[in-house]
DNA sequence: TTGTCGATTGAG
DNA sequence: TCAATCGACAAT
C-alpha cells in the first residue's frame, strides 16, 4: 500500500521484549466497548516490564495464577489489582513461554469522554481522565475480568485499533518502582499533558520515627 | 494460616 | 504527607 500513516498491526510486532514493544505502543489507539459503551483513547505513556530479568515485574518469580497471561501469547490484556482499590492494565509482549508486559500509564481520550468521566471522579480535569494507570483502566472500564482478552482480535471488546508510526519519545525511570529503579524503562510522548508525574518508588517504613535526616 | 507490601490515588 | 483497602505471595 502507499504511504500509510499507520503501522501494520500484527502480533509479531508485539512478540518481542517489553523494552522494544513499549515505544511501539506510544500513540496507539485503544478502543474499549466494555459495558456496551465505546471509549477510545490514544496512549501517551507506558512502562516496560520484562520477566525473569526484571525484579519489578510480577513475573520475576515465575508463573502464578495471577501473572499467567504474561507468559502467554503477545497482544493480550493483563489487568491486576493493586493497593486494595485500583486496577491497572498491561499489554502482554514476548512469545508464549516468555513473560513480558507493557503497563499502560496514561492516555488521552479520543472518544466517549462522557462515559470515561462517568467512571472516574467528577473532579478529574478533562485532559487527565486517563492520566495514571489506574485512571486509564477505570476510564476504559477495565478490571480483572478482562484479563486475557485478545487485543488484536477484531471482535474483542477491548482492542488495539491502530499503531502510530514510530516517533519521538522520552524515557525515564519507572514510576513508583523500587526494584531496578535505575532502568529508564518508562516511555512517554513529549508534550502530552496526560503524562503522569514521576514519583520514586520505595516502601513506606512502618513506625518510621521522625527520621528527618536533616542536620 | 499469618503478615507484609504493593507497577496508586486523592484528600489534608 | 498519609490513609484507604485487599489480593498475592512469602514466611510461619
Amino acid at each position: 500500500m502507499g504511504r500509510s500513516s499507520r503501522v501494520n498491526l500484527d502480533r509479531d510486532a508485539l512478540a518481542g521484549p517489553a523494552l522494544d514493544v513499549a515505544p511501539l505502543l506510544l500513540g496507539a489507539v485503544l478502543v474499549s466497548e466494555v459495558g456496551g459503551v465505546r471509549v477510545a483513547c490514544r496512549v501517551t505513556e507506558v512502562e516496560a516490564y520484562e520477566g525473569a530479568q526484571d525484579p519489578a515485574s510480577h513475573a520475576f518469580r515465575g508463573p502464578t495464577p495471577r501473572n499467567e497471561v504474561m507468559f502467554g501469547e503477545a497482544g493480550h490484556l493483563y489487568c491486576y489489582f493493586v493497593y486494595g482499590m485500583h486496577w491497572c492494565a498491561n499489554v502482554t509482549a514476548q512469545q508464549a513461554g516468555t513473560a513480558a508486559a507493557v503497563l499502560l500509564r496514561a492516555a488521552e481520550i479520543l472518544d466517549g469522554e462522557p462515559a470515561a468521566r462517568a467512571r472516574t471522579r467528577t473532579a478529574t480535569p478533562p485532559g487527565k481522565l486517563a492520566s495514571g494507570p489506574a485512571r486509564l483502566a477505570r476510564s476504559l472500564g477495565l478490571t480483572g475480568s478482562h484479563t486475557g482478552l485478545d487485543l488484536l482480535a477484531a471482535g474483542s471488546p477491548v482492542r488495539i485499533a491502530e499503531l502510530a508510526p514510530p516517533g519521538e519519545y522520552l524515557t525515564g525511570p519507572r514510576v513508583g518502582v523500587a526494584a531496578a529503579a535505575e532502568h529508564p524503562w518508562r516511555f512517554w510522548l513529549p508534550d502530552a499533558p496526560s503524562v503522569s508525574a514521576y514519583r520514586p518508588g520505595g516502601r513506606r517504613r512502618a513506625g518510621r520515627t521522625r527520621q528527618t535526616g536533616q542536620p
